[in-house]
DNA sequence: TCTTTGCCTTGACATAAATCAAAAATGGAT
DNA sequence: ATCCATTTTTGATTTATGTCAAGGCAAAGA
């Protein structure tokens, strides 16, 4: 529990709270480890409070009744998720589960309450993280509605390429099944578009390594949609 | 502005606020009055504040690069809108277009920002208010992702005929154009929909008005997707 | 009443992506 | 290294939905 209050001074959420009110967060937080696959909460779950990820990869993902699953998010370390229902109370939307072994600190729905009532700096923190979620969400839904497959895989190539910051040769954090559910399609589709972005040389393929050949090419394809051909 | 404080003590956002909150509101809303079809802002602009809709409705979306526009949502009287980017102060991720002449309420942000500071029970107003928003959004993209188009069709007309309780006969307050946009999809295709939903004896079409003969073949085909044929 | 204008519908066709099936490749575990 | 399980790829086919083009219809105005 030492070090969790170095991690909870980094994590966005807590981002300019004073040292004390650090130790009062730490206070209600509790560790709770998951294996690799675990699941950590289901659709329609009662809610208990809201989770941020100290060490690993969380999925969360809605599943039709045929069971064909789409990603929402994958949720890194420092992140935290669920807190939609802590305000409203509500069951849960969505489930969520681990991609990797993980150890999460949860915070209890009616302490965080009281902290944030507290807190009115908290509350704009919070607040600020999840005007980034609506707007995350908004492209989310503009990609799946408005680009076709090769274009929404070219967005986030670019996307991965500005996180990672390593130039023209991202690694794919995620396995490909996976990517494809958070693209909204399936792995054969997958496979077939990445073979497609491969044969106009825009990108070159080598498992879960990805360089980029061609990004101005990309940024077309993003936009604009189906040049290729 | 007399009448708009009762307006204002009525939006959810400022629900249990004080009287004297309520004026400190009142002080920094500004009227805008706008024509049917007038454009509010657009995607890329700076963000001036956050709106409330007194009266009348407003389309938020987004257009890709074709042309083509995907509703994100529609607003009615009493609700807020463009509170996403206050409290990150970026620039507007979708654009909005009034459906018929509309008065709005436009709360700049520095005020707003002062105010929420200020006001840690009407923070929580608005986290309880975005946490709604992210709910349906997830629930939005659930749809776009894993349901076909009838099943989307036939949930929205649920959730009308909840909305307006109004038993079995349904009017849509949004042409069919928009509604298919708002469905993710275009007006020959909704419009075949219709017609293959009234074939399967579901629904009946009268112009703007939709009769749900069948409520249960409605919800299996909106939860397990493509029974029909 | 006639005409215009803006929706909505219908038809013929094109196509992106899903499905079904199976082969290949990868990565751990033994 | 070998084996097994999982992931990824490839191929053949189907299907839902988009596109293009034209026609109908009703409300608004001349």
């Amino acid at each position: 529990m030492e070090s969790n209050l170095n991690i909870i001074s980094a994590i966005p959420l807590f981002n300019g709270l004073p040292a004390d009110q650090l130790s009062a967060i730490r206070q209600i937080a509790v560790e709770k480890r998951f294996n690799k696959g675990q699941v950590i909460f289901s659709e329609g779950d009662e809610t208990k409070g809201f989770f941020v990820v100290v060490e690993g990869r969380v999925k969360v993902y809605k599943v039709s009744s045929e069971g064909k699953e789409q990603i929402l998010h994958i949720f890194e370390a420092g992140q935290s998720f669920g807190e939609v229902t802590v305000f409203t109370g509500q069951q849960l939307p969505a489930s969520a589960q681990t991609l990797e072994k993980s150890r999460l600190l949860l915070f209890s729905r009616s302490a965080f309450v009281d902290l944030v009532t507290a807190n009115p700096s908290l509350a704009l923190n919070l607040l600020a993280i999840m005007s980034k979620k609506l707007r995350q969400f908004a492209a989310q839904i503009e990609n799946l509605s408005l680009k076709e497959i090769p274009a929404r895989l070219a967005s986030y190539l670019i996307y991965l390429s500005e996180e990672q910051e390593a130039a023209d040769e991202v690694t794919l954090n995620v396995s490909k099944g996976q990517l494809a559910s958070l693209l909204g399609t399936i792995p054969e589709t997958l496979s077939r578009i990445f073979a497609k972005l491969s044969g106009h040389n825009l990108i070159r393929v080598e498992g879960p390594k990805i360089t980029l050949l061609d990004r101005q090419g990309l940024e077309d394809l993003a936009e604009y949609g189906k040049q290729i051909e």
